[in-house]
DNA sequence: CGCGCGATTGAGTAATTTCAAATCTAGTGG
DNA sequence: CCACTAGATTTGAAATTACTCAATCGCGCG
């Protein structure tokens, strides 16, 4: 269960096996089903969450009660309230399990605590955040870019599988399309 | 000269003398006057770059010679092609002046030995990416729920300086809308 | 004065949204 | 096996938003 986990750091940094048995008991395993919450809006948000099985969805519902998906989470992707976990606020937005899900929590202190403890663990979360951040900007640039079919050609090709386990409503949530134009393609 | 880039790394994270006397020889002066080049586009990328006076933009230009802001750097932020700059290829934006600059530029080397020399430089780098990405995270969902108004509003009550350094036309290119659009408000 | 750049304005067009209705599909219980 | 239902998808038509193209205006500066 925990072999994931240490593949996935070790793409970015090798670990020891003393390193990585130090840093595994922080890491908390929670089990949620279907449409269960993850984080809900209001709350305090103290844990970062990575995906052992399943998928979630991140996202902020405006005033008119419409959904903005900020981003999905599967299996190996890492997922939070980041704008809270990381400032210490409240949450805005909402994260819930699109199936069934195996989720391993870090606390804030933890990942600080090994971060600073082991400079690996450090450096991993310093090339993943980099590394986040270019995907982002990508997906800025295809909000900019792109019209609505564009972005969702380049969101197949990007994650080819997504398609089979959302609905397209999902998908336009995320895209910043009306399900309707969506369906047009 | 340093002085705002020491205060820059203790806004996240204290330094010793010696820690930033280590660190400053990395970081080379560089000078450029308005419309010059930082970063061509097709060109390798070895540095990021701390503003330490003047206002960049970094731009995307697609097939149709439309150009996208993906975003500004003014005093105290850093730029660079991040995307280029992170995973070793070439540039695919640009990055040049909207007024004459001088930046401090770390190379990707050189960032990295630092980092995993000093922990408290790796510490600033792994914070500083994490809020960035929190910062992409609120463009993508002001790009997905709102509106042209709404987008130029929320930049302005962000960046009220930048109005006052930038024709509108470059807004227009930052918020995604046309100049025309931007100007009927 | 006249040039050049940026801002504005107008009119027509294209893309997308909204609202509404119809259709399809998978899972459930009889 | 069939009927029923909830969710997802599609389709239509009108309304809205923003874009494009074009012309005009304003201002600073050589």
């Amino acid at each position: 269960m925990s072999l994931e986990l240490r593949k996935h750091f070790e793409e970015i940094e090798a670990l020891t096996d003393e390193e990585f048995e130090f840093i595994r008991p922080f890491f908390k395993l929670r089990k949620l089903r279907k449409h269960q919450f993850l984080i809900q809006n209001g709350s305090e948000v103290h844990h970062e969450h990575f995906v052992l099985k399943g998928l979630l969805r991140a996202y902020y519902t405006n005033d008119q009660g419409k959904e903005h998906i900020l981003q999905f989470a599967m299996e190996n992707w890492w997922v939070s309230d980041y704008q809270a976990f990381f400032k210490h606020t409240h949450a805005t937005i909402n994260v819930d399990c699109l199936e069934d899900c195996e989720v391993l929590s870090l606390s804030f202190d933890d990942r600080e605590l090994i971060c600073r403890k082991i400079p690996s663990v450090g450096h991993f979360f310093r090339i993943k955040a980099n590394l986040g951040y270019v995907a982002l900007q990508r997906r800025i640039l295809s909000l900019l870019d792109q019209d609505a079919k564009g972005r969702y050609e380049q969101l197949l090709e990007l994650y080819p599988n997504l398609l089979q386990r959302v609905p397209k409503t999902t998908l336009a949530a995320y895209l910043g399309v009306s399900r309707e134009t969506l369906s047009r393609l």
